[in-house]
DNA sequence: GAAACTCGATCGATCGATCGATCGGAGCAG
DNA sequence: CTGCTCCGATCGATCGATCGATCGAGTTTC
């Protein structure tokens, strides 16, 4: 499992970003600006003044601010959809257990990168469609997963649904919804018990009544 | 030789709003930029060329930017509050209805103003705090209501739950979720549906299970 | 005619982006 | 080692465009 890179900031970014230099430094302070006034709120200055070198520079990292923009879009989206593949590898067969897998995946990653998910799904709609695309397959492709998992469960019969489209949306809102709330009371509250407590809640969603 | 310029609006707004006056048109051009662009993406300008006025016309309505955005927050938390007491005055006294109502409530308020939904929620961040006061207070209000009908349904034994505010944070997000997933589908899904489906997916997290 | 409303023009500030100049370390020649 | 070149990274300065907001004059309404 990755670990995260912290800054002073509370940004917190996938380790994939890779070590303390320049580009690091605006990508972090990038997402820390994104997050509080979001992007057309937010200066190039302002992101440099945060990386601590000129406005310039940045154009030596990315071509654009878009761009800029684009890169998180595209890392938040990418360490979800691939904490969702990792998940569903250790779940074991059973359509219960893949699910509890995925609804954790969905906490856990949420509430570590609580900043870049909200900024990833806030901040889509301001790129062109050209730049989001990239992020818009990844988060095709998660929802695919969770879709995946929930008919296979009804096919086995594990799982009823009168509406599973419905019921999909609902378990993901919950999912990602832990990114507004957790962090705020992170203090009072493990993760892990999010974890446990929302997956049994999913279960409840789309488990058969047992007679 | 005022035009009455009807943009391609699903800027849809609280009938509290009023008549089709230069006001009413500044406040819908200003929810669907604010919600193509976000606050600092839309300028003054865009707002008054949707309404069909020069941007200084807008100042004889508004004290400044802010303030439209602020009078347009405000609107949608009033009006979601609005509809949760409306729904539960007609619910009658068994939790389990007041929860349906509650929900109902939540599903069509986001489906019909699911553009101002999205607006207050996502913009609220971008108000100083003086301006974001009267909208946060509505909102605690609003998920105090929640709070309470379900703390009263654990009281009588009809509800149980282990996480109560984990548990109300995944109905509140299952509900407000609905204005990011049912506009793009809403021509194959009745409302109606989703209110009973969600209902019921609501009542499955926190009814205890029968013998 | 008073009051309310709207307009065109314009303010200083800030925006995203670009430019040539400068810095500092890696590599090579001797 | 010294002296030199080279090159990517960064800097300070600045561009035209656009921002939120203001003003006085003109228009409409009653």
């Amino acid at each position: 499992m990755n670990v995260s890179v912290r800054t002073s900031s509370g940004a917190v970014l996938p380790a994939s970003v890779g070590a303390d230099d320049t580009r690091s430094r605006l990508l972090h302070a990038g997402l820390e600006m994104l997050f509080e006034r979001g992007y057309h709120g937010t200066s190039i200055r302002d992101i440099a003044v945060g990386a601590g070198v000129q406005s310039a520079t940045l154009y030596g990292h990315f071509a654009s601010k878009e761009e800029l923009l684009a890169e998180l879009i595209v890392l938040g989206h990418e360490e979800h959809h691939r904490r969702l593949i990792d998940a569903l590898m250790d779940a074991g067969t059973d359509p219960r257990d893949q699910l509890r897998a995925l609804v954790s995946a969905y906490v856990t990653g949420h509430a570590e990168f609580a900043m870049l998910a909200i900024v990833a799904n806030a901040e889509l709609s301001r790129l062109s469609p050209e730049a989001a695309a990239p992020a818009r397959l990844l988060c095709d492709r998660s929802r695919e997963l969770l879709m995946t998992v929930v008919s296979r469960g009804v096919r086995q019969g594990v799982f009823v649904m009168d509406h599973p489209e419905i019921t999909i949306n609902a378990i993901a809102s919950m999912g990602t919804s832990v990114a507004l709330w957790y962090p705020p009371s992170a203090d009072h509250l493990d993760v892990g018990v999010v974890c446990d407590t929302l997956s049994e809640l999913a279960l409840r969603l789309v488990l058969a009544p047992t007679p």
